[in-house]
DNA sequence: CTGTGGATTTGCT
DNA sequence: GCAAATCCACAGG
């Protein structure tokens, strides 16, 4: 872990997820695996609403009937990894927000590879020398990549730095920030809560910009 | 470039 | 039973 690399302070994620998501962009996910660090820059996610939220709801959201086996860690304290499996083969994971009891979560899309690219490629199953949106772009590769398991990796808390998987902050400042649709749902379908680097390569999929921040 | 099928967990109906 | 916060291989134009 590269001196300079920050802690993130709980206070920055105990804060609703529309709000936490576009600042997420440009932090950094680092895993920590029997070959080393592996890190990656935060370029693409999407929120999702707890279900305390009426105004719009959220039924796209893993949380929105309830607590379930799944989704229980989602309703605990902000800072903390959700990370499930989807369609019997991909892991997926997200950063908890909001005070304890409140389950928006924001799922990461994108990863700009930082450190441990060899081992991110060997994890995918790819030659060293592929580019960095074969290695972390898109939700189910970049958990292939970093090596993540909901088994493994479910609930550990990300602001903990003897974590195995934690969010840190290089100091890094966006440029443009891409608001589109959520990708892939089609309960709340209309609703701006994906956010991106505007032409960052590592974003998984390019669509119709609706606003810039 | 576009479209389609398959991998097979989780939780709701 | 079935759809889902996915990705890839492969077919066809």
């Amino acid at each position: 872990m590269p001196a300079g690399w920050r802690r993130v302070p709980r206070r920055f994620l105990a804060e609703p997820p529309e709000k936490v998501a576009p600042q997420l962009l440009g932090k950094i996910l680092a895993s920590r695996t029997e070959s080393g660090w592996l890190a990656g820059r935060i370029v693409e996610v999407e929120a999702y609403f707890g279900p305390h939220v009426t105004d719009p709801p959220d039924p796209a959201a893993h949380s929105f009937r309830g607590v379930t086996d799944r989704n229980r860690v989602m309703f605990g304290a902000p800072g903390h990894a959700y990370v499930y499996f989807i369609y019997g083969m991909y892991y997926c994971v997200n950063v908890t927000c909001e005070p304890e009891g409140m389950a928006g979560c924001i799922l990461i899309r994108g990863l700009e590879p930082l450190l441990g690219r060899e081992a991110m490629a060997a994890n995918r199953g790819l030659s060293v020398d592929a580019p960095g949106p074969k290695l972390t772009a898109g939700p189910g590769i970049l958990c292939q990549a970093l090596g993540l398991t909901r088994a493994a990796h479910n609930g550990l808390d990300l602001l903990d730095p003897a974590s195995l998987l934690q969010l840190r902050d290089d100091g890094f400042k966006t440029g443009a920030i891409e608001i589109t649709p959520r990708i892939g749902i089609r309960l709340a379908a209309e609703l701006p809560l994906r956010f991106a680097l505007a032409r960052h390569p590592c974003v998984s999929h390019s669509r119709t910009k609706k606003t810039t921040m």
